[in-house]
DNA sequence: GGGGGCAATAAAATCGTTTTCGTCTTCCAG
DNA sequence: CTGGAAGACGAAAACGATTTTATTGCCCCC
């Protein structure tokens, strides 16, 4: 592989002037500067970022480590990230949890050994074990989505309470009696804030809560439903944790003939379907994805640049968009 | 920053039993493995990959550069790419260009400059002096999706003239005589071969192709369908290039009185809103999203153990399915 | 002609690891 | 008891850059 001093010697000058070309080229006369760039040109030679990290101990990279990025909310929210890191030189390695603790794990101990520049992280269940890792080697970090209790680190997060709040509100105002929260996994602080705001708004409407949780995927959505029917728990409306629960609670209300929203309402968060169907369907709280992706890499590159703020807990607003399902 | 040399002084041995402890630790005196465990766990240690990567050559990463990952096509094909290449110890670098051959450039050029062991790639219209690049460096490289005429590389692809042909015969079968093809990248293969697909099944029914070209966005399948409103083109049927053409022409016909599919038929390629959509309308060509990804890693696999191959250009299976919109 | 400033250089140190090669110990067969 | 093989471990070179230090020309100007 061609190295800095293949380059140096065609251009008939030190290596030195070769980095400088790179790092300062203001330095440097204009006519070797211009014969350093033929030199480059010609082996097409680009400076070996891995020597680059080792010295410079900075490796222009930053680790994301989410749940799935096949969920559009979390696509979106890469994106964000993506594209403000892109604008200061940093890029993305990306890495899908599952929500399983021992990926995050790998993830995390990857990003350390890599010597990543910072961390955006959507925290898994029980992730403190990771994040006391990332933190006590001074790893910058930024939790998004999801806030575990004993963290102390920046956060950026949707309005779960007053989307919990919100949605559940609505149900109530259309004379909804009997409304469920179905699925969602228990331990996790967006959950919680939703299943807050749900209760809030049941208390006020002086209705009795029906919470079911399980996990955020289809599956766990239609088996929730499939129990509540068949234990014939009174229902005539169903708040769903998310846009997959929703689809699995759907599929099992279809299947006992149940129709929407005449039988029954169903609501849900994070369902973008905006983006990806002819005609969206469900009523919905939404998260500005894109806005917690941008934001959080912003925080973290305050963090990176070392100026020692306090810890931010960044909460921002969501919408609740009204359709055909309630 | 802790490095290998604490831990051995801790462990009161030499660097290389550190090196060993990690890389060869079978050769190891267990009491010594033992020794060095205990220092490396009291500073959670972690070898510095940036330093590996230099001395070893390789950084154990693959850039993926696509174009959007916000399209669930995208991510789902990520998916695949990161599955496979996890299970063998590599991590993504994940690179958008947003179809810009500019932003591939930039991606293309930090693959090289880290290191990447191998890339894969969805060209951009323009690609092709990105692919040199990549080909004079001797870079493991997979295309997917499309195939650029000039490539002599690997590459993985759902079957688009297939796709193309069955979704148009579709419609001339069900009896419609005026059948449109909008949008897409005219200069990339994919579309070329879907548009010869059309063709060919027009052809055999003895109809007239009605072609307007554009982009793969929402909005040029607004503006193309609007022309064609416009200009009073007799219509009965619109195959669309993918999911975001298809909902651009979707606005439009709306917007005009025309309802589906019993004014016009709607049909598109990579239409998965299966997975995000409450109760799926379009009839779609749908490709494997999660096997081309993972076929696409495997191939490159391959490459990067450098067993000479051939170079293999796979052709995966595409369905068809039927749905309310046609 | 001497001093100051600029451009560039060579050589050495550094980053954190792996690897090559060699040394030292141990153990067993003869 | 000894010679030699095998096993365990260490010293130092190497990987490809950047940075530092000291030095050399060179030009300009007083």
């Amino acid at each position: 592989m061609v190295n800095i001093k293949v380059v140096a010697d065609a251009a008939g000058v030190s290596t030195m002037t070769v980095s400088r070309y790179f790092n300062q080229p203001e330095k440097l006369a204009p006519s070797t500067a211009e014969r350093v760039r033929k030199a480059v040109e010609k082996y097409n030679y680009l400076p070996n970022m891995a020597a680059n990290a080792l010295f410079k101990g900075t490796s222009k990279t930053i680790a994301v480590i989410i749940g799935d990025i096949t969920n559009p909310f979390t696509t979106t929210l890469v994106r964000g990230v993506e594209d403000v890191a892109n604008k200061h030189g940093y890029v993305l390695l990306l890495g899908n949890t599952d929500d399983q603790s021992s990926r995050e794990r790998s993830y995390v101990e990857l990003a350390l050994a890599k010597r990543a520049d910072g961390v955006v992280l959507s925290p898994s269940e029980e992730a403190s074990e990771n994040i006391e890792l990332l933190l006590s080697h001074n790893m910058p970090l930024v939790l998004i989505d999801r806030k575990p209790d004993e963290s102390h680190c920046d956060t950026v997060r949707g309005d779960s309470y007053e989307g919990g709040y919100l949605i559940s509100k609505h149900l109530c105002d259309k004379g909804y009696k009997h409304i469920a929260f179905v699925g969602g996994l228990a331990k996790v602080s967006s959950l919680q804030d939703r299943l807050q705001g749900y209760c809030k708004a049941l208390e006020e409407a002086k209705l009795d809560p029906i919470v079911r949780l399980g996990r955020y995927d289809r599956a766990s959505g239609y088996e929730l439903s499939q129990q509540l029917i068949s234990e014939k728990v009174q229902l005539d409306a169903m708040v769903t944790a998310n846009n997959h629960v929703a689809l699995g609670a759907y599929r099992a209300l279809r299947e006992h003939g149940l129709s929407i929203p005449s039988d029954i309402a169903l609501v849900t968060f994070d369902d973008i379907s905006d983006d990806y169907a002819i005609d969206p369907f469900l009523t919905s709280v939404i998260q500005p994805a894109y806005e917690i992706g941008a934001q959080a890499m912003k925080m973290l590159l305050d963090r990176m640049h070392g100026r020692q703020l306090a810890y931010r807990d960044l909460v921002l607003p969501i919408k609740l968009i009204e359709r055909r399902s309630s």
